[in-house]
DNA sequence: CTCTTGACGCCGG
DNA sequence: TCCGGCGCCAAGA
């Protein structure tokens, strides 16, 4: 199976679309889960084709994501009551991370 | 070809 | 807990 960066982009989008609601998946974990180590290269297919995804379900690490894009994000887990932390200021990581490979 | 730029992540201080 | 520095890696200039 050879893969380009066309495939690589598909992979991404696809597994963004199955993370339940209420539930995220760092940049590193989307990565990881497919096989490879660039959290970073994650972050920038999600800044240049994100739309029509679930965008707000994938936060860094610590369960921040950048300032304007939080403001966004904010809403959307108030709707589908994604578990926050300290004060409403990240995503409570322990309880909303999820498990590709549970499904 | 070299240098800069990120929707990142880990390690100190 | 909150910065700052550094490594990472593909894309653009």
């Amino acid at each position: 199976m050879i893969e380009g960066p066309e495939d690589r982009v598909e992979q991404v989008l696809g597994l963004v679309e199955d993370i339940p609601p209420g539930r995220v998946l760092s940049y590193g974990d989307v990565a990881s889960a497919l096989g490879w180590r660039g959290a970073r290269f994650v972050g920038r297919i999600m800044a240049h084709g994100a739309e029509g995804v679930p965008w707000w379900r994938v936060v860094r690490i610590d369960g921040t994501l950048p300032a304007p894009l939080w403001t966004r994000a904010v809403a959307h887990y108030d709707d589908e009551d994604t578990p926050l932390a300290a004060g409403g200021r990240r995503v409570d990581m322990r309880r909303a991370r999820w498990d590709p490979r549970a499904g």
